[in-house]
DNA sequence: CTGTATGCAAAATCTTTGCAGCCTG
DNA sequence: CAGGCTGCAAAGATTTTGCATACAG
């Protein structure tokens, strides 16, 4: 059997969760995925290419935990659904592309200070915080000018 | 008749908007409301309170008719329903409340510099973007820690 | 075995669209 | 008066929930 889950089995059981078929495979979508930031959507049309018979209750019942247990963390964007990346520890935003949707990652030192005065400033106790620039990239600004 | 709308039909004119009724009201429930960000079921609500007769429909239409014209702003924040507000040129990021919902609005130039240097060392044309910090405010973390 | 997880279908939310009639300019 | 605008209802899109059954531990 190629590509045998014990890595994904081993992070499920260390987030407390079950190690069911779904769950395995919806990681193995995540870490295998061309595309760090998935939908819904695409993590059930995924699903169905590679012959698994899960629903999308079920989909998104997992996102779900896989956000509450860390796993995954969700995005909003402008699109008005939410998309899912592995939670990789690492915080970082997103720069977006406006026209073919590909959405780069980014992380900046000072831009996070900032944002914890800001916060301290006004009395707030900072959570998390989403910042998301929204732009052309250098292939689509080519296309535009064409 | 109190409160005559004739700001807000040379608000519209200027902008290429016929001065209808409900387009009318919409405006002046934004520039009365308590608080800035409302979602299109806030307004619907707002409008019936009035007494005013305006589909659900009308709404949304009146609303995005208003963020093409640039008079108003929309946000998605993490709720999955979009909010809007006025959009009074100044542009600015958001701070909410995680606890109670409240938003509070800051701007700070150094993050805006930041985000156009990072936008342009990837290539990227910069078009808009959206910071949002999500935390506790002050109120909150009294009530939390009783 | 026991209780959690799943699949299916139905419902809940939020938003958009079609169409006949109304109103602004 | 003409064409855009509205209300209503219906459809779309996304996400959630109820329930009987299946499966992991």
């Amino acid at each position: 059997m190629p590509d045998s889950p014990k890595h994904q089995i081993e992070s499920l059981q260390s987030s407390g969760l079950k190690a069911t078929l779904p769950r395995i495979k919806v990681l193995q979508i995540f870490e295998q995925a061309d595309t760090r930031h998935l939908s819904a959507e695409d993590v059930y049309r995924l699903l169905l290419l590679e012959g698994a018979d899960i629903g999308l209750a079920t989909v998104y019942r997992v996102l779900m935990q896989f956000v509450e247990a860390g796993l995954l963390a969700r995005q909003h964007f402008e699109s008005g659904k939410a998309v899912f990346e592995l939670n990789e520890g690492q915080h970082h935003d997103h720069m977006v592309c406006l026209h073919c949707g590909k959405v780069e990652e980014f992380f900046d030192a000072g831009i996070e200070q900032r944002q914890r005065e800001i916060a301290e400033e006004r009395g707030y106790q900072l959570v998390e915080h989403a910042l998301a620039l929204y732009g052309l990239c250098k292939e689509c600004q080519a296309k535009r000018s064409r």
